[in-house]
RNA sequence: GCCCCCAUCGUCUAGCCAGGUCUAGGACACAGGCCUUUCAAGCCUGCGACACGGGUUCAAAUCCCGUUGGGGGCACCA
């Protein structure tokens, strides 16, 4: 039998990181297994319903490199409000795969179950419902529905009045759910709520749909965060009451906060778009979230896994059961291996919307630009762990620089006099210098730190804050080369009118 | 309150299922050093864990029980 899997994310905004990596083990199931990966819209939330996420959490998605093989088509798409819906339309044999159009499915298989026994209509208002919890609450007892209108006669609550329809959750015995990570868990089916599977205003509920859907589309493996374990025996009881194939359940643990925490909104970056604008490249925070409560095993101490090698390799059953914390330090070490990965080309064409989204660099790129930035790639590319950080590393390059102050020119050993001899020297020689190639520049710097009997630090250093206005750069001969001869002494000389000043006062 | 899940360095983990090869291995982070024009990168070294208590066994990180701690669920939300 053919695995198929699915992501069902309801659209009620972005989906945090921590549901991201349950995505990815879903993806990656599907892929090893030579399956399907299904996305469907759980969207019976009506008070919760964003339609201008559906795109976004396509887009995460897709960025990831999550292609889905069945998913909703253009016209459905379309009916929930997406705009570009033919970037997104997918489709399939066993749609339609937004749940706002499947409200007769339900319907008729609530009624199903009603029919069968398995099921009853209740129209007790929410404010007796409240009051019910409350006594509980009170009394220190399971919080739970009391089945006030399960052993109604027949007809007591007619179709036409607004009620909901409960699940006849058995009295006695117990339901078990066999989980290939948690292992068996065992409920008492007394302790299971008659939960609504129908609302009163005719949607589902998460339980009636999520087990209609998993089976019209023949869901096989039920992937998905463990805090809906506590659920599974209802919808078990559901399968069996239906006759139909209950799926394998594979309950994986959420994802931690630094602080302990599951993964949320208030724990800052945590969706796929906000990763992407803080610049993680896809391949890194792909591999990241793989080895996030997974891991090859068989004393496997490889870290750093391509695409194919983590679809290869994954074993879903291997999955840990204790829930794991999203690390920001290990995912900036690792985005930082990938960065450096990276082919020159590669690197400069992604970094190129960094600089123009921080309006260094004009949109389009013109070609002379380009070239210069070509330039500036080698030099940044083993300091960066975001592409983002490519702006305060590279700012001076495109803007012009406040004169540093006196302070910051002078290196360790040296007084402003000595700083301004060497800024002095520094122009001369550079003025001197036959063309401005880093081999030149370097030659002639080299020469004065010889002649002037400094070390290279002193000498290197009161020039680097002179034209780039910081203690720390990338390396130096390569960025005065590329600064240019212009610029330079330019930035020399105003740096001398600092040094100049102090010397005197 | 009731039900359920989980437990190896600060963090991610290997080892656990098929007890001995574990004075518990790797990675990130951290500290120190080397290299070096700054910062990185790279290399070397260091720091650092089987939550606790019983039991089973010749032998337990590995099996069993309990305790503690953490987490989840208990909606006409998903």
């Amino acid at each position: 039998m053919t695995v198929r899997v699915r992501f069902a994310p309801s659209p009620t905004g972005e989906p945090h990181i921590g549901n991201v990596r349950t995505v990815v083990f879903n993806w990656l199931f599907a892929r090893k297994m030579g399956g399907r990966f299904i996305l469907r819209i759980e969207d019976t939330d009506r008070t919760r319903y964003q339609p201008e996420s559906i795109p976004i959490i396509m887009e995460g998605l897709r960025w990831l490199g999550l292609d889905w093989d069945e998913g909703p088509g253009l016209e459905e798409l379309r009916r929930s409000g997406v705009e570009n819906a033919e970037a997104y339309g997918v489709g399939g044999p066993h749609g339609p795969y937004v749940q706002s159009e499947r409200l007769e499915r339900y319907r008729e298989v609530a009624e199903e179950l009603v029919e069968r026994g398995w099921a009853y209509r209740c129209n007790c208002s929410p404010e007796r419902l409240e009051r019910v919890r409350r006594m509980q609450r009170a009394r220190k007892l399971p919080v739970m529905y009391d089945r006030h209108c399960r052993d109604l006669p027949p007809g007591a609550v007619s179709p036409d009045e607004p009620h909901v329809i409960r699940l006849k959750v058995p009295l006695t015995g117990q339901t078990v759910v066999h989980d290939v990570i948690k292992g068996d868990v065992v409920y008492d089916n007394a302790g299971i709520d008659d939960q609504v599977l129908l609302k009163s205003d005719g949607f589902p509920t998460y339980h009636l749909a999520v087990v209609v859907d998993d089976h019209d589309m023949r869901i096989t493996h039920i992937i998905r965060a463990d805090h809906w374990i506590p659920s599974t025996p209802k919808h078990i009881l559901m399968y069996e009451a239906l006759g139909w194939d209950i799926p394998t359940y594979c309950h994986v643990p959420l994802v931690l906060g630094e602080d302990g925490k599951p993964l949320a909104k208030r724990h800052g970056a945590t969706s796929v778009t906000q990763f992407r604008d803080q610049g993680y490249l896809p391949e890194a925070l792909f591999n990241f979230l793989a080895l996030l409560g997974w891991a090859p095993g068989e004393g496997e101490e490889q870290e750093i896994f391509g695409r194919e090698e983590l679809i290869e390799r994954f074993d879903l059953f291997r999955v840990n059961r204790a829930p794991a914390t999203f690390s920001y330090s290990k995912l900036d070490w690792m985005n930082g291996v990938y960065i450096r990965g990276l082919s020159q080309d590669d690197l400069l064409e992604r970094l190129i919307p960094v600089w123009q989204r921080a309006g260094l660099v004009p949109d389009p790129c013109p070609e002379d630009m380009r070239a210069t930035l070509r330039r500036v790639v080698p030099l940044v590319q083993e300091r960066l762990k975001r592409l983002t950080d490519v702006v305060d590393l590279t700012e001076f390059f495109f803007s012009e620089i406040e004169p540093p102050s006196a302070v910051l020119l002078m290196q360790k050993g040296l007084d402003a006099g000595q700083s301004l001899e060497v800024l002095r020297r520094a122009r001369y020689v550079l003025t001197q210098v036959e063309d401005f190639s880093e081999e030149r520049v370097e030659g002639v710097l080299r020469g004065l730190v010889e002649e002037m009997g400094l070390k290279n630090r002193q000498v290197f250093g009161v020039i680097r804050v002179a034209t780039t206005g910081k203690k720390v750069s990338p390396p130096l001969f390569g960025t005065l080369s590329i600064l240019g001869r212009q610029r330079v002494l330019a930035r020399l000389e105003a740096a001398e009118a600092v040094l100049g000043v102090s010397s005197k006062s």
